[in-house]
DNA sequence: CCAAGGCCTGAATG
DNA sequence: ACATTCAGGCCTT
């Protein structure tokens, strides 16, 4: 096969962009927004209402990208050994609402409480005999109750997610439009809804917002930086602020330049597995 | 601009 | 058993 086409959809949903997908035996099924998707091991997309989408990104010259991002050997040995591995454009608002859930969060509760939110707020659907929740619309959840969204596991994030969904319902913030706008105004304008900082923004944006210059700055990634990198991504203070981490993702593109999205998601992936965390 | 403390929750650790 | 810690952060003092 052409490395150019080549798509790892096993590696691709097992490494942190999405939640609700699960495995029957060959296939990948999962939901995206208000549709279901369902993903064969070549990654053919099959869908529930075909809405249109480019989930794996194929439009993006993967090989441009590669040789772009390939700008030390960490990342070269990263990028060798997931060979396929994609970044995911997803639903917005999904993706908006699932990194609000992930904050100070693991993969296996965010997944839970995703599921919990759409099996309680989503539209129920069939789907090859099997039964499906689609992601709830904002409306739904900008009119729930906040105890209703506790009782699906998120604790404190409920009146976040609660909050956000009103934001988007009523228009304040245009996700389908951020898509056109650029890096620093998207972040500014959605770093406005409360849950959202930083790392959750730059999920939001690079998952979801085609902002392929984000690189989500999380634990793992700082983590990353200090093991292999040492030195030429110095933090200045113990934790990570707000000043740090523009500064800091000011260097990364500097380094990696406009696709340092996919750098992180190549790092980010090798580094999980040396230590054997779990996925989906 | 930075540091410290609090926050839901459940799995892991002592 | 039971308490404490920790996990893909963020918000408030």
């Amino acid at each position: 096969m052409e490395k150019s086409c080549f798509i790892d959809v096993e590696n691709s949903i097992n490494s942190g962009q999405v939640f609700l997908w699960k495995k029957n035996k060959e296939n990948w099924y999962g939901i995206d927004g208000q549709d279901v998707l369902k993903v064969s091991k070549s990654g053919r997309i099959k869908s529930y209402n075909n809405t249109k989408t480019d989930f794996f990104r194929k439009r993006d010259d993967i090989d441009r990208i590669i040789k772009s991002i390939s700008k030390d050997s960490t990342t070269r040995k990263a990028v060798k050994r997931y060979l396929g591995l994609r970044i995911i454009e997803q639903d917005p608002f999904q993706c908006l609402i699932s990194f609000i859930v992930s904050s100070n969060s693991n993969i296996q509760k965010i997944k839970n409480s995703l599921e919990n939110i759409s099996r309680k707020f989503g539209n129920r659907v069939e789907f090859e005999n099997k039964e499906f929740f689609l992601f709830p619309k904002p409306e739904r959840l900008a009119k729930a109750a906040i105890s209703e969204i506790k009782s699906c596991g998120v604790g404190y994030r409920a009146k976040f997610i609660k909050d956000a969904a009103s934001t988007v319902m009523l228009k304040k913030i245009d996700l389908e439009n951020l898509k056109k706008s650029n890096y620093q105004d998207v972040k500014r304008e959605i770093c406005q809804i409360s849950g959202i900082g930083n790392k959750v923004a730059d999920c939001v944006m690079l998952f979801s917002l085609d902002k392929l210059e984000s690189f989500p700055l999380d634990r793992w990634m700082i983590r990353i930086l200090e093991r292999y990198y040492s030195g030429r991504f110095e933090l200045e203070t113990k934790t990570v602020t707000e000043k740090q981490y523009e500064v800091l993702h000011e260097k990364i593109v500097k380094h990696f330049g406009p696709y340092a999205g996919y750098a992180q998601q190549f790092l980010f992936k090798m580094e999980r597995e040396n230590y054997q965390k779990k996925w989906l």
